[in-house]
DNA sequence: GATGAATGAGCGTTCATTCAT
DNA sequence: AATGAATGAACGCTCATTCAT
């Protein structure tokens, strides 16, 4: 599990058993389940137990609460794909990885950081999105050098610009259908996802 | 292309040179790109011309508005599915001919419509959802039943509700990316969706 | 019953059965049963099946159609007064024709009219109250001067103004819990009415 | 004069000097004198100095203004009925009592709120209406007691259902035509409202 | 830091009235 | 006479934000 405590320390994400982390929390919980707009600032205060205006202590306008629960999702995923990234080895090691990695942030608990960051991009002010767009291509950074590292071992089924696209679609879909009490696991939905990219027949994937 | 006037004629269509049909082009222009919720009916007139209280002779609430943009667009889609299916005879090529298809509502005059369905289902009232469903159920009939041949004729990388499950969000996503006067066609787009279904190596696609 | 033919012939009330009679009958139901400003034009035409726009043929705005059931009603209701009182010879006769006569107005055909001349009074422009106020003060002459004969033959238990103002209210109000079809009759009502003017003991009124 | 703080105390009624209170007290105003439909909460918030969104800090709906006005008259008009019966001894003391009160009521500062009572109970909901009802039994029941005891010492020139009936419209048809500037005092009208139900001749009434 | 009353612009919607057909 | 689409002002109400306490 990636080291939260760490992003904290070096203010990039806020501390999750601070109020303020329990605001954002609340937020993006508030924000995934009725959308930014539906959610007043009355709902987010009384969830929390306190008043409407207290909040604007914490964050200058609601905007900026969505601006932060998003770049923090953003943040924190990027440092569990750093993570999963340290522990394989092999190309087709690297993609599974990945693909596990961002499933587990899809259907656990930034999935609804993830849902409120595609939902509710559109809600967010052009300039604010600016600093997102950065954060975002780190992320996607690390996608792209292992696509990369797996079209040059021969293993896609085409490039890798399209080939992350088709499946950033894809995986971030799962969150409309998941159930986490069905029976399929989310390692065995990394394993058919995987399976798109690189083509093999129905069957095993061959051990990695 | 399919027949709108047919549609029109049954009722299941407003006449887009009626006036009600230009508002509701231009209620899906606006939804899609400043949120149903950000949209006032004051933007929605102006951009008509006509005055905010004119809206309601044609439709009874805002979110009347918002659901018709979206049941249209489902039958639309779904009368060109039909359309796509009936010139197409393997299972190869139906599939190809109903990723292009989708592929072509998505990026073409429709992607609006499928963009507010996607991003504003939330918007939308419990019970407004309900006949919501069911078209959207003889949509995905179409493509379940392509997929469940394909799959018989031992084409699949996987199986068939997974399959199209993954499938809806690559393509759905296209419409972040995608840019029509790049070089990259829709038919060749198409053909690697394609790909990533059936599992081929890389190369040309065996002809249909 | 008085003739209203000849208060049509006389331009003083709308002929029933012309289409603006209808009008105004449906009118003075629903300024009763809704109020006048919760009943809106388009109500009125639906109940009489014609489009709101119509409605301004007969009457240039709302309001007059409320002044006008208002006048109407008032002058149906003098006219009863009239012959009522040319049935009568002796000032208890006279009384008690009087009573009787505007309680038939009250619980009759003419209830709905006096309702709507008590109830929305408020909602009539000052300029539009005065020529009411006019054609109200020939129907309490009638009133105040049977009122006068009585006391100067020793009937009244108080002068006859205030008598009046008790006795306006006190029928008026008739309206609200009088049941037509329940055991107490008009007649009987009439009586008991009277012998509050007159004092009696209780036990049968002596016969006029 | 009954006590209105020990009525604040026990929740009953708002404190009159609170701003709650002078919000309760501009909407009766207001109400009575333009019509409940024809105020707009623009105009009440116009008359209180503030802006109208700021009425909605106190009551959640225009509506709850009205019904909260409609119980809060009742309340206090019941409490001053227990009082005045309070102070009053035989039937005839105690109907004059009664109907004293009753006319303080309503030609002083209660008038306004009965007038909102009777003209604009139309304006209520029907859930609204059961509640206030329940307050209205409670203050027709001292009445109705009063008339019972009056009747069975052999006063009364008709029933008291009746009785009451009669009164009620003829007292609060009063507030249309009193003049407290006037000649009549309204000790001499309570008076003259006896003499009507106990059927004296003309004459001073008997002293109590 | 927290409160909660107040703000005031803006929301979706209503509705009497107009007018070209 | 009648229609019905359109008007545009006004409605009740919401809500992010402010600020004196």
């Amino acid at each position: 599990m990636v080291n939260i405590e760490q992003l904290v320390q070096d203010g990039l994400v806020t501390d999750p058993s601070s109020p303020k982390g329990a605001l954002l929390r609340t937020a993006t919980n508030l924000f995934r389940l009725k959308g930014y707009d539906r959610t007043t600032v009355r709902d987010l205060a009384r969830a929390l137990g306190i008043q409407s205006g207290s909040l604007f202590h914490h964050f200058k306008s609601k905007e900026d609460i969505l601006a932060t629960v998003m770049a923090e999702t953003i943040v924190v995923c990027t440092e569990q794909l750093r993570l999963a990234l340290a522990g394989a080895h092999s190309p087709q090691e690297k993609l599974l990885a990945l693909i596990k990695c961002e499933i587990q942030s899809i259907v656990g608990d930034r999935g609804e950081g993830l849902g409120v960051l595609v939902f509710e991009w559109s809600s967010l002010n052009k300039e604010r999105r600016r600093p997102l767009l950065g954060l975002r291509a780190d992320y996607e950074g690390l996608w792209l050098q292992a696509l990369q590292e797996a079209q040059e071992a021969g293993l896609l089924v085409m490039e890798p610009a399209i080939m992350r696209r088709f499946l950033t679609g894809a995986l971030s879909w799962i969150d409309t259908w998941y159930n986490p009490e069905g029976e399929l696991q989310t390692d065995e939905l990394a394993r058919l996802a995987l399976r798109m990219l690189i083509g093999h027949a129905p069957g095993p994937i061959p051990s990695v």
